[in-house]
DNA sequence: CTGTCTTTTGTAACCGGTTACAAATACCCT
DNA sequence: AGGGTATTTGTAACCGGTTACAAAAGACAG
């Protein structure tokens, strides 16, 4: 008795429920599951309840791709941070995370070095992928990531940075600012002969501002920054031992130095340390950041910190506004604090 | 002239470009276009070069959420990893992402601070968000996790960890092993009284195997490890500080320390500095993961290099070739190495 | 030149939700 | 009770790809 030919082995195998099932299980429409589930309001008490009834029992979850596809929503941000090494970002994600969770959203992560090239190929990457809205770190970077956005219309929000003015809305520090506290902090401890090792100033915004913040700061209380004194280094604990070294054969007489992270921090004082230099006695060490290890070093090393965790939460509830349709400020200033450590005193007599 | 009613105010605004509109640029079928774009080798040279060409001019992107739907694969990757802060998992997942990536796939990374409550949750969020695949870490997690992979017959694969025998497929290295390689190490040198500052055991395997194969190995040497010399601490540099202070006002007599990984050794490093005890002149550390920062610290420390970059990149083979279906082997072992450093020496005469 | 087999292309159903619109029902007021 | 409005529910189209199947075209042997 051979079958009608080889039929319907389309993988139906499993049976997995779906509206429909739910439908007929609670006796009601798939348009009425769908509104129980997802608009509970929209829907009468005891309809309500035999459909969710009904899902539950038939363990209902609804497949993702197909909400995706007909609401017009992946119900996805994508998060494009410089490195995943520095964990600065990881409390900045991880707040992020947090926040948007709860409404629902999941977060698409990717780091691209600090190389301009792997984030618009990455961003490419994401926005084929499908995703609501995209975070940025900084405001430089190849314009045509911009154009891409607009393209889309997508939403986003830039990280990190605050731009008082132009069109790119912000969540983010005054990087300009800290760099300038932390300079006015070294000048009234009573330091004159200052250094700086500063992070990568071409590809990276934040590293700029808080370069020119020091440098203005001093500049305006009558002490220069000659180029001799200042090292720029990628962010990373060797290059800044090696920033160190070269910075004090150099330039012998600096009693402090400002580095643009904390990482540069924490090299900077390694350093110090195996070249004999008392900190803060001899010579004081400050960061930027807040980064937790930084405050565990002996000496523990002052800092700006920038508050990721704050602005990780921000970030999403601004992305998750501009979703909803409703009000977003379009620029969220995070304060930055001054944190007083052991790695910075006065100058030595 | 009254249009007919309000008609068809559909966001059609923007006219998107789909399979249909290449189609018509192209002369084809919707069909072909599909064809060429996934399965070039399908269509004949002449008709491909159409409709790239038209899909190139129209600028046309396709929609994944209707791919994913109609194909049924998303084309993402979840990733549970204990915690982000900790910056060995950085490299980890930056090798799988690169990995993923080449072959079309997404990351989507979550981390649940080593609770497995929120592991659950979380990993209900990610195939509720819909992934093709999942990435765990370690094996011991609540049994309802593992129901519910095998309920929707996911690919997964748990990593940091390597497993002879079990249902699960892993990509991961020996941490047993990789302790007892360190005790060996420390009782060659002389030591004999050997302390431990181990990570939390009850919800996390790798660190109750290292903490096994160190006290295996020295019990197999004859060199007791008896309770007071023991102390169990999260994975934070401050709690292992504490936890050294701890250990060498209870058991001053001991000449090393085995650390369950680099936070904690660089923590016990910085403690015992503080105590003034000189490493490794009074006092061995050796850690466990080949953390960066590890390497940096003054003297820098011994530790197990589990090469997580390494471990990444198999992970990703691993889940595509089991996604493609093709042949993947059930367990893959990493090589861990022990890296002699200069916080480990000969105990004092 | 014709018949058979293989390859290429097109048609249309389908993936599994959401939602516009219509139909049905409930509510209110005179 | 009757008529009108507000609310709830159902029907079916639609989102934008992929792919089973059928039809068309091409290759090849006799």
């Amino acid at each position: 008795m051979p079958r009608p030919s080889a039929k319907a082995q389309t993988a139906k195998t499993a049976a997995s429920v779906g509206v429909r099932q739910v439908a007929r299980a609670a006796g009601v429409s798939t348009a009425t599951v769908s509104r129980a589930l997802n608009t509970p309001e929209r829907v009468t008490p005891p309809i309500r309840a035999r459909v969710l009834e009904a899902a539950r029992q038939l363990n209902y979850i609804p497949d993702p791709a197909a909400r995706a596809l007909s609401s017009q929503r992946s119900y996805r941000i994508g998060a494009l941070i410089p490195t995943i090494e520095n964990s600065i970002f990881a409390r900045f994600l991880e707040a992020l995370q947090k926040r948007l969770r709860v409404a629902g959203y999941g977060l698409l992560m990717s780091s691209y070095e600090f190389d301009p090239k792997l984030e618009l190929e990455e961003t490419k990457a994401l926005l084929e992928g499908g995703i609501d809205g995209l975070i940025l770190t900084g405001e430089r970077r190849d314009p045509a990531l911009y154009d891409m956005l607009a393209a889309r219309g997508l939403p986003y929000v830039l990280t990190s940075i605050y731009l008082p003015e132009g069109p790119h809305p912000c969540v983010g520090y005054d990087n300009r600012a800290g760099g300038a506290a932390v300079a006015g902090y070294l000048h009234d401890l009573g330091h004159r002969e200052i250094g700086m090792i500063q992070g990568p100033t071409a590809v990276n915004d934040r590293a700029l501002l808080r370069a020119r913040g020091v440098r203005e700061a001093l500049e305006a209380r009558g002490v220069p920054l000659p180029p001799e004194r200042v090292v720029e280094r990628p962010f990373s604990i060797t290059e800044s031992r090696a920033a160190l070294r070269h910075l004090m054969s150099r330039a012998p007489e600096i009693t402090a130095v400002v580095c643009g992270n904390d990482v540069l921090a924490i090299g900077a004082l390694l350093e110090a340390q195996a070249l004999g230099l008392a900190v803060p006695e001899r010579l004081s060490i400050v960061g930027f950041d807040g980064l937790e290890l930084a405050a565990q070093m002996s000496p523990p090393i002052t800092t700006v910190d920038v508050h990721t965790g704050l602005m990780g939460r921000n970030t999403g509830e601004y992305l998750l506004a501009r979703l909803n349709g409703e009000f977003a400020p379009q620029r969220t200033l995070i304060e930055a604090s001054l944190v007083l450590r052991g790695s910075s005193g006065p100058p030595p007599a």
